[in-house]
DNA sequence: CGATCTTCCTAACACGTTTCAATCGGGCGG
DNA sequence: CCGCCCGATTGAAACGTGTTAGGAAGATCG
């Protein structure tokens, strides 16, 4: 509309072109209109609690008085302030009230990739417990990120939270570790803990392992490929260590595990693993695969579908978190099932427990998975 | 390996079930044991300035000195003082340092959802330039509760947050209006601002929404679904704008764009869409359907293939967003792609403009859009 | 009129930052 | 060897803002 050019859709320019619009409400303006909600001062610095006592022509701790213990304030007194408080524009300095009350409101969950639907979910389940108790969650991405996780662990602490939920890159961080002795009760998330002093949250992922290799063995599959890595990640490794076993006790040999690693577990990954995969000699090519994460399998089975490899004909797929994108998948995705949110809730209550139970013990929970099977296995 | 029933694959249980380990750590011990990484004193409160000046033989503002000027101290008294807060384990106080100095080097980032890896995304660009800049990103998720935005934009201003970027559930919130008068910079994200006074960056819809359509119609597609809702989102009506444009350009009578509203933009409402569309007369039934985001597409192409509806043959689908998923889905979806990481980092680009430059003019950046086709629409 | 509340105010406090004059330890020109 | 200059360091004090204990003032009641 304002830009001929911009209406055409032919993308001659680069995918970043931008046009800026409206480019200057005068910078005057902010302090040359009427108050939009009543008689606000628009200076400089925001008003504190001496402001609203002048205004209201009380004290000042009476006004500490209006917001923190209401009750003991006159309703005509208190109305008078909270008009005040209203009219200024006051916003509590919660630096300041930290500082002398020495406690905070705020949870933080420090996570490995936000962009995993699987901690989003999390993320939600540690909400509902918090908003329950009246606190709130800052979200934290390490990104993977060693050095990020330290910086946050550090920015955290500085800020004197009440308490940290961590899915860990680096379990053994020494941060990590002295953390709770500084005060700030912390959890670990879809892992045990690297030391002993902690609680965890976790999913049996050697049992889900099992479940996913035992439905394959049940379906008459006897040479299975295990796609997943690094190896790092005990993820990675519990789930595999959970199909050798699943294998061994159907009384198969060891080596009809076929192992091919990835150096991520994304969907990338997953579709280069299809190449190696489908290219083994027919003799020695699996007939199903169990991945050690379902963006692995949804790429492995997207692979498949384009190189003409029928899903489960030709290869059956398991995948694992079953994250909503496994049913929605064209060949809706079986899948080990980890209860994600109420992972996130009882990590949420072990850190409240810790934080206000005096005699709380440290507990290693862990939860059961769940195969859900879907037409990526069943036909 | 504790539990005997446990290790055991039949799931009888809810899958809720769990299990508790190593129940009781002594609580003594915190205080007991030798200090893990130093002669920390494992006393109440963590240590401050003060016992670090004490320990270190130092004064007071000496040790002030070394964390905010080093420069200005002999790097041997810097270097004993250091070894004393290493010792104590001190970590700054937050709060005491914000209070004084006025500023905090912490951006937020208010979203609506964040299990839609649309918004993680974005969230990866605003990190990206906060990392540079020194600051650090705290992600809260509103879940399209307008209560749960107002609580947290009241505390960000409570914590004297250096910005916040923020897409609203509710544009029109008094306390986003008002957050700028008082001293909080923030910057509206794919969602241009709802009053005058704030930066906003977003992407065209409307544009989107006739590149979309007009690569259907140019593939010879002539009665085209529009998938998507609730109405009172301001992508959908965009986007459907942008739909209705492109027929009209392609010289099409309004009526050839059949509108089918969800109630949501989930997977499981693009899979009721697929039936009430493939329900249609065939005489009615369009060919093709532009779905208002990839989540919705994702959805209808699932429930297509299983009701055994060719894609693209016998219905051609565009999605929104290009999200990872998109491409990996079995029949790689059509989408338009936004820059979703430009689009944080030029949010936090004008978000840092706006917090440090005192001549900083309001801005509104939008950005061009770009479809990407893929199999559901090339057969 | 004294006892009892109720309501409100005063002042100390939490802790790191910053300022400023004062002090200290050398090195250096004389 | 003396006095001076310089950088490094110190001690004291003010500050930012809200919290809270303890006491004063005012109101109510018997």
């Amino acid at each position: 509309m304002d830009e001929p050019q911009a209406a055409s859709s032919t993308a001659d320019d680069p995918p970043t072109r931008q046009r800026r619009r409206r480019p200057a409400v005068p910078p005057a303006r902010a302090a040359a209109d009427g108050p939009p909600a009543g008689g606000r001062a628009v200076t400089g610095r925001p008003p504190g609690i001496k402001e609203v006592a002048a205004a209201a022509g009380v004290s000042l701790g009476t006004v500490s008085n209006v917001l923190n213990r209401p009750h003991v304030v006159s309703p005509r007194t208190r109305a008078k302030v909270e008009r005040a408080m209203e009219q200024l524009g006051f916003v509590r300095n919660e630096s300041a009230r930290q500082l002398r009350a020495g406690s905070s409101r705020i949870l933080a969950y420090l996570m490995l990739d936000p962009s995993n639907p699987f901690f989003a979910d999390v993320a939600t389940g540690i909400e509902e417990v918090a908003d329950a108790a009246d606190l709130s969650v800052f979200l934290c991405s390490s990104g993977e990120d060693a050095a990020r996780e330290a910086r946050y662990l550090d920015l955290l602490l500085e800020q004197r939270v009440a308490g940290v939920l961590v899915t860990p890159v680096d379990a053994g961080n020494e941060r990590l570790r002295t953390l709770p002795a500084r005060g700030t009760p912390v959890v670990f998330v879809d892992r045990t803990a690297g030391a002993d002093d902690g609680c965890s949250v976790s999913v049996d992922d050697v049992l889900g392992g099992e479940l996913a290799v035992t439905h394959l063995v049940e379906r008459g599959h006897e040479r299975i490929a295990f796609i997943g890595g690094p190896e790092t990640l005990n993820q990675v490794r519990d789930r595999r260590t959970g199909a050798e076993r699943a294998l061994a006790r159907a009384g198969l040999p060891p080596d009809r595990l076929v192992v091919l690693t990835t150096s991520a577990l994304t969907v990338a990954e997953g579709r280069g693993a299809a190449e190696r995969l489908l290219g083994l000699p027919a003799a020695r090519r699996p007939t199903a695969a169990f991945c050690a994460n379902d963006l692995v399998a949804l790429g492995l089975l997207q692979m498949c579908v384009q190189l003409g490899a029928a899903v489960p004909e030709d290869l059956a797929i398991v995948g694992y978190d079953d994250i909503d994108f496994a049913a929605a998948a064209a060949v809706p995705l079986t899948s080990v099932r980890q209860p994600r949110r109420l992972l996130g809730r009882t990590a949420a209550e072990l850190l409240l427990d810790e934080a206000n139970n005096p005699g709380h013990a440290h507990q290693h929970v862990q939860f059961i998975p769940e195969l859900v099977a879907r037409r990526s296995t069943l036909g």
